[in-house]
DNA sequence: ACGAAGTCGAACGGTAGTGTTCGAGTTGTC
DNA sequence: GACAACTCGAACACTACCGTTCGACTTCGT
């Protein structure tokens, strides 16, 4: 009778299964942002049914995937030293969580196709604003360039992250090269001084 | 019998939907890459039987589209004056294209969907090699920094421009600031001296 | 080793898109 | 004005995906 009351005791290769699921979708998904459940089952190595045991629908399988690798990315950061020099915060940040980041980036637009708005923009919310406030702070210090908004900034981020990755994706870019590319070509946009 | 013995004397009229076709065309795939064919014949305002009249299949009708878009993209560049200052030229492309090439890079990705890879890459070959050469001049005259890779640089243009497209498209940047936000960053991305 | 929990393939109904055919109606062109 | 070109809606077959059900099989937990 050691039931903590809540759980229902799941057994425990199913909620390996679960995890195997979660992986797959998350890693194709990141790929093709239309991947249907069949290709995402097969990438487990389950079946179909299957997943739909443990997932009732597929946007539920996208919300899941996108917590995830959200919680991932919020767990990075949070470890992540960003009280020094902004410009050296956003090289650790930048590589240390580049392909996270634009993997989720992919996510993100996975799920947008899918799901409810504000949902989605409710669950990217807190890894986001840790990137809005360290861009902020170098404004601030005034190491940032401060005539272009932050959001604008921000933007710039994303957007050269997500695009490094398609460019890795389409071999015209090599993934080891990325982190230097984004970090050299981010840090010389934000620079002060026209 | 003035007949230039290649033309099969297509009726006014079709030759008119044929147009509005490749507009709508243009116009829904820049939004959404995977627009339906029932979709683009509506915001044609043509029956979906016409629109098979005219263009076999829907890959076709996209190679049409994206043809027509970097046509117009091609004859932009070409009554451009980019001879001056590196600077001044990029400016002047930025401002007076980044949405054609924005919406083009759209339909770009509904063709890479649906199109062999080959036929897509030579058609957006020319133009891109526009503005490469701008990149490389500036880099050769020593005012665009050469310590990152010229294709590196192209795709940041690229990106940005596409980048500021989403944004726009999702509210969350006025369209008459994006040009200014675009040149300004890339100018500051590509200067020289760390 | 027994039962429950979990897995799996096959198959079904439903939806949405593509591409085609048909027949009737319109409209440009000579 | 007459004919050919064109348009259009309805309907069809085909494909792909989603979500579900069923029954047989395997495997975990005790």
């Amino acid at each position: 009778m050691t039931r903590p009351s809540t759980k229902p005791t799941r057994r425990a290769d199913a909620q390996h299964n679960v995890e195997r699921i979660l992986a797959a979708a998350v890693s194709c998904l990141g790929r093709d942002p239309d991947a249907s459940v069949s290709e995402i089952a097969q990438a487990a190595g389950v079946g179909r049914v299957t997943l739909y045991g443990h997932f009732p629908s597929r946007d539920a399988l996208v919300e899941a995937a996108l917590t995830r690798v959200l919680a991932d990315g919020e767990r990075l950061l949070a470890g992540l030293d960003l009280t020094g020099d902004p410009r050296d915060a956003l090289r650790v940040l930048i590589g240390s969580s580049w392909l996270l980041i634009a993997q989720s980036s992919a996510l993100l637009e996975a799920a947008q196709a899918s799901l409810p708005p504000n949902r989605v923009h409710e669950l990217h919310a807190e890894p986001a604003r840790r990137v809005d406030q360290l861009i902020r702070r170098g404004q601030a210090e005034g190491v940032f360039r401060a005539d272009l908004p932050a959001t604008w900034l921000t933007s710039v981020l994303h957007h050269l992250m997500k695009g490094a990755a398609t460019d890795v994706a389409t071999g015209q870019l090599d993934r080891a090269e990325a982190p230097r590319l984004i970090s050299e070509t981010v840090l010389a946009a934000y620079r002060v001084g026209g």
